[in-house]
DNA sequence: TAGCCTAATTTTAAGTTGTGAACTAAGCCG
DNA sequence: CGGCTTAGTTCACAACTTAAAATTAGGCTA
């Protein structure tokens, strides 16, 4: 209700960006197809993509021979019109790496972060540096930078200064900008949850492609989702939506670190799983070195172990229940399960749990979701911050560096 | 991402739409202060409020004089331009009411329907009979009427043909506008989900108004809830979002009536209250005739009877737990509690459910959401069924009667 | 009562934008 | 080379919004 008033100029630059998108996600197109998808006239397509061919965002990519006409002129996105960055800041360590703008990887680097947290006052200059030898690597001049997006653990404040809480690594309303600050990046900044962008990758580029509304369920050491409504990530009022991990499911059971008992977290994050599983061992540690190894060893043991088997099975239980709360919430045509976790999970076990998330959800919602496994690797969440400022770029249809954007020349002409 | 082409034309009706919505929520206003709040400029205000003035959408009202300057004009949106009714076909009986466009009630009109189950057959003539018993009360003539809005228990279809599917009811795809096939009504038929109404209701004029992120939560027999993102109602991908009443809270808990175990209505619906009260009192029955009154009995005996009060207790707990995982969730301002047990329980008891809540929600997220009481009375499903045919003429901006919209004229002067 | 003052509307003259129709370009076929 | 087919461009136009100028409509003053 009530949207704000449009001009004109809101009429171009809508079209602007729907013709860009389109070329973007489903390029490289002609003139005329881009026409048919969009719906709007040759006319208005010949003029928009004559002006964004000038503006150097769009090129020609070869021709398609007819039968008995003119060949149709591929379009697609210039893939060097800029470059992107997309960072990934975990609890361990920090991994950036550099795209153009065909989202192709051309430089990707790594750094650990002293344990036990990743100190605030360590990241920044980590990423300045990190920033220069990208892009070095790749030989691209800085001037070329959209932008840099930033995938940080915890929730993350969009104001007017970007701000950060992580509770978990203690991070408690860390202005990421200012970690930047005299660091000579001059490349707009892009901050965002980490869980987000990693669906938000799954969602342009893995198992999410092409659904409206979606749920991205996260499950590694602890339990996230990204919510997906009509298309666009879902924030709620303080961009805190989507926790998943840390609703009720058994009321009054495990305490979770959040503080609160019986949390889906506390039961399907690796980190309860394999608590579960040590306390089923009579306290016995599980042989292995890391996490990711000794829910390994768990998967692997339920074949032989009634313990792990037994384990395995509850976790099912409890991840379906919470899968069909997504469900029954959001109503979603798709739930794409990812995370490290999830995925080791899931690739054993993704019939057995759509099984039990059938029992808990209502019928006619469970009959039109599909349960996925993600597509992506562990970089999603890097390939996803990339991906901040590419939308900008796509949604304005206009180059996010251009911040305090320069009128059209003419406007101005008598202003001195 | 990739939103529709827009016109010229688009944008005239999106401004339309936008100045009439803000003079019906905002009005009185004067051309001036609607050009301040829109962003428009006076004039394109004047030229737009002088067609619908010409339309009769909108007159004058009044004038406010100003300290030495032409007086403002007051415009409103005109309460005789047409009329709207609201169905609430509920599981004992039908309430229809009559409303002008400044949402007056003019009549209203209730009929029960025969137990145990409203038969489909028998509701649409049950409407077709009330609609003109309404219109003949207020003599208003039914070419006056922009639009019936029906809310109906269970999940609507919104297709080409509308369908209802309520398990608890017995409907299973009832194509509703058949119902009134022959009956001779010719306003458009606008339906809606019960309980999205009911949101909507309090939404646009109960503890709803001014936000933009709100979660109703409705609990009566059942438990439901509507979730507002953004301003609109939630309806995911095929309008069975929001069934908060069927997540699972207490895994491997109570059956509930959906068949699944341990969903949050099986411990805080009305009758789920009333069940673990029965059986806390070893079987007995409540001594009340209904089970309003027998919730009220509850209510009132926990004074004095520790059965009651541990009952009562604990569907605090799990009520709160409910709510924080819709705060964890949704990331809401504000969550409303609604529907009569919603009422009875938050009058006494809201300070708990606050308590309740913070027990289980993530602080951050918690702390930036107020929970209050609904304001509106039981007739709030009928009201916002209303709202469906005057929230179509305000994002439109036109009569909705005129479903193959007539060119504006000119248009098609040689075309025969 | 005539004239002046102020602030709200309306009118006017630009300046944008998308569209349909007419027109041009480019390749194929015979 | 001429006809044919399809893709892309150009152009006159209608529909819009806007800034600026002109017009109203009360209230006040002399």
């Amino acid at each position: 209700m009530e949207s704000k008033r449009a001009t004109v100029r809101d009429l171009r630059r809508r079209n602007r960006s729907t013709l860009l998108s389109t070329l973007f996600f489903e390029g490289p197109l002609s003139r005329y197809e881009l026409g048919q998808r969009t719906g709007l006239s040759a006319a208005t397509v010949s003029n928009v993509v004559g002006e964004m061919v000038e503006d150097r965002l769009v090129v020609e990519a070869g021709l398609v021979e007819s039968d008995g006409g003119r060949p149709r002129v591929l379009l697609r996105v210039n893939p060097d019109y800029g470059h992107v960055v997309g960072v990934d800041v975990g609890e361990t360590g920090v991994t950036m790496e550099l795209f153009d703008l065909a989202m192709t990887r051309l430089a990707a680097h790594a750094r650990p972060l002293p344990p036990p947290r990743p100190d605030p006052a360590l990241v920044g200059p980590l990423i300045a540096a990190g920033l220069a030898e990208l892009l070095d690597q790749a030989g691209v001049p800085e001037s070329s930078l959209l932008g840099v997006g930033v995938g940080v653990p915890g929730t993350v404040e969009q104001g007017e200064t970007v701000r950060v809480h992580a509770q978990a690594i203690g991070w408690d309303g860390i202005a990421v900008a200012e970690l930047l600050g005299d660091s000579g990046v001059t490349a707009p900044l892009f901050v965002e949850n980490g869980a987000k962008t990693q669906g938000q990758a799954e969602m342009w580029f893995g198992a999410g492609r092409g659904a409206r509304h979606a749920v991205i369920a996260l499950i590694g050491s602890g339990v996230g989702a990204t919510v997906i409504t009509d298309g666009t990530t879902y924030r709620g009022s303080t961009s805190s939506a989507g926790e998943w991990g840390h609703t009720s499911l058994v009321f009054g059971g495990r305490t979770c670190r959040c503080g609160a008992l019986g949390c889906l977290e506390a039961y399907v994050g690796a980190e309860g799983i394999l608590d579960r599983y040590r306390r089923a061992r009579g306290g016995r540690a599980v042989p292995r070195p890391d996490e990711q190894a000794q829910l390994d060893f768990l998967l692997a043991a339920a074949d032989r172990s009634a313990t792990a088997a037994t384990v395995l099975e509850e976790t099912v239980g409890y991840l379906g229940a919470g899968i069909a709360n997504l469900i029954n919430l959001f109503n979603p045509e798709r739930i794409v399960l990812g995370g490290w976790a999830g995925l080791a999970l899931g690739t054993r076990l993704l019939p057995d749990i759509r099984r039990a998330t059938a029992a808990h959800a209502l019928r006619h919602a469970y009959d039109h979701t599909s349960i996925d496994l993600c597509r992506l690797g562990p970089d999603a969440v890097a390939v996803g911050a990339a991906t901040l400022p590419v939308e900008a770029l796509l949604t304005s249809g206009a180059d996010p560096r251009a911040k305090p954007r320069p009128r059209p020349e003419g406007a101005l002409q008598n202003a001195q």
